[in-house]
DNA sequence: CTGAAAGCGCTTACAG
DNA sequence: CTGAAAGCGCTTACAG
């Protein structure tokens, strides 16, 4: 039963062409008119469906693209995700998707399955593992692309990553035309490199940086808010993921630290979700992963519409940050600007 | 450049036998023992991939499956989605992803793309369109699937329907066990199905019932409470999303609508994000898309891995609510029991 | 156990 | 413009 598919033979036979007539009838090469119009309304009239496995064999190309993924959930991953399978899609390719669920150990098992798959190029999404199978990706002239963030045996890849600095640049360009120049970040213990880039461009602009931790399980709001209005010499700007900056700015209502007029916040928005909980007018980083992925189809299928394979894809940076100013920002507070 | 894969005839060379035995040999078919290692170790030494699209185009299955969507973004298709990927994975399946972005032309297009990728299986999420390659895919034998809700030429699909009923039921069942015999439920506008699971349980169980209906886009959780405070027959227990399910808590207790002493809250949450704008103790009706994708790919792989290719995969509904009990429902309020 | 051969469905030089 | 033929890389009856 399985595999009533028509074939071309099938099609060249009604149409009394021969296969190779029937083929190029089809791709638009050059074919007496009778005969296109034979073979065409044959493939129409028995359903014809050009079997693309077997063009892909014959062909070198799958028209095919891998992304491998380190976690699929989360909003980050999604955005992305949508934005590499609509371009590619546009572009006549097919993606595969994978996910290792944070295990390095699969995450090269999926590269490697993609290679006998002979995709067109591969996506690694925060690569981690050894990357044992990238020399065959090579060896094949396959492109490879690391997105987002990359390690261990994925570190020699391109790399196409995000960065938040130019909005970073427009938010501190504009806290400092608001007479600020003491700003605190909020951040949770480790890794949260985005305070880095708000380090640098605070310190050009002259401004007094200051970091919290805090536990990102138990952010106590109320208590943050406490510390800081008995704080004589406290920042007068607060960043903050977004999260912790609604929270902040309720507790700091509650407590009559005014927002804006004593205390501005900003927050850092990492995704596209709606956010209904509040209706509080609040100053915002917004991130859109979805530039990464626009810019990684561009990049790709440069790449793969050259005849020199150079398989060289180019790294690149993508701003994926927008500062967009809300009501929880104005201007510096003049009492604690002398601490 | 390009292709410079090794091939099975390579190995073969190499370990000098026919590709016959090599081929057996790697698929561990019976070969002298001597012939066996001589072939892995060329294999290994050459670094040969098998190519996945000619095994594909001799054997009739390509070890694909076609998942296209509606909409690919929002948190319940990401949920969906890791659980696919990651089971049909388990079996060797690799997931093929598109997109409509709302499009019913798009949809019938990607649909129609899947039939010409020889996918072995379709899954149709959210379906839209006039469904007119479907009739190929039952030709050929594929099973195809709806997922989550289904219309227009997708209607004759069998379908995988996620259900919340159990959950509701055991809400119903603990509201009641609470003393409570009226309940609001608060739903956007015009489709909102949900609410029909609450009618039938709270009926059956003698629970009155009361809609809300509201703007998704500006509801007004001081003003409904308000009007909700001054009714003296209003109900004892609200159910809402979870993003106005918080809203109207917070308000409740400024206008010192105690909850949940004089109001008990029930919020539906239809995500697995963290939802950490809120230390608020709210019962919650959880949703697991997920549970939808695990269940698709059981009834998928059962069909798939079957000789008779029935092609017939089996509807089925799947419970993917919890309900979660916290201190936002409590006893009811004597004081408007009896309105 | 092993090899030569056929064939999966297509495309494309190669001759007419 | 058209057809017969080769070949993409594999697997599997079919004979030895």
């Amino acid at each position: 039963v399985k595999d009533a598919h028509v074939t071309l033979h099938d099609v060249a036979a009604r149409a009394g062409v021969s296969v190779a007539t029937a083929s190029r009838a089809l791709s638009g090469i050059g074919v007496r008119q009778t005969n296109r119009t034979r073979v065409t309304s044959a493939a129409e009239e028995l359903g014809y469906v050009p079997n693309e496995a077997a063009r892909a064999l014959r062909n070198v190309r799958t028209m095919t693209v891998g992304v491998v993924f380190n976690k699929l959930t989360g909003p980050l991953g999604t955005e992305l995700l949508d934005a590499l399978v609509s371009g590619l899609d546009q572009h006549g390719y097919s993606l595969f998707v994978a996910t290792a669920q944070g295990s390095k150990e699969r995450y090269d098992e999926l590269v490697h399955r993609f290679l006998e798959r002979r995709v067109d190029a591969l996506l690694c999404v925060n690569a981690i593992g050894d990357g044992a199978a990238l020399a065959r990706f090579m060896a094949a002239g396959v492109p490879v692309a690391a997105l987002f963030s990359k390690s261990d045996g994925y570190e020699k890849l391109p790399l196409i990553a995000p960065s938040i600095s130019d909005a970073v640049a427009d938010c501190i360009d504009r806290l400092k035309a608001l007479g600020h120049s003491h700003l605190g970040i909020l951040r949770p213990n480790p890794r949260f490199r985005r305070v880095e880039v708000f380090r640098r461009w605070a310190s050009e602009s002259g401004i007094r940086l200051r970091d919290y931790e805090y536990d990102e399980e138990i952010f106590d709001a109320g208590g943050f808010v406490a510390r800081l209005a008995s704080d004589t010499g406290r920042p007068t700007v607060i960043v903050a993921a977004e999260a912790e900056a609604i929270a902040i700015f309720e507790a700091a209502q509650q407590v009559s630290l005014g927002v804006p007029k004593l205390l501005s916040i900003v927050a850092i928005r990492d995704h596209e979700l709606r956010m209904p909980m509040t209706k509080l007018p609040i100053s915002v980083l917004h991130l859109s992963p979805s530039k990464v992925g626009v810019t990684a189809v561009e990049i790709l299928v440069r790449v793969l519409s050259q005849e020199d394979s150079t398989s060289a894809l180019s790294p690149a940076t993508v701003q994926m940050g927008s500062w967009i100013e809300r009501a929880s920002t104005g201007p510096a507070p003049l009492t604690n600007s002398a601490d």
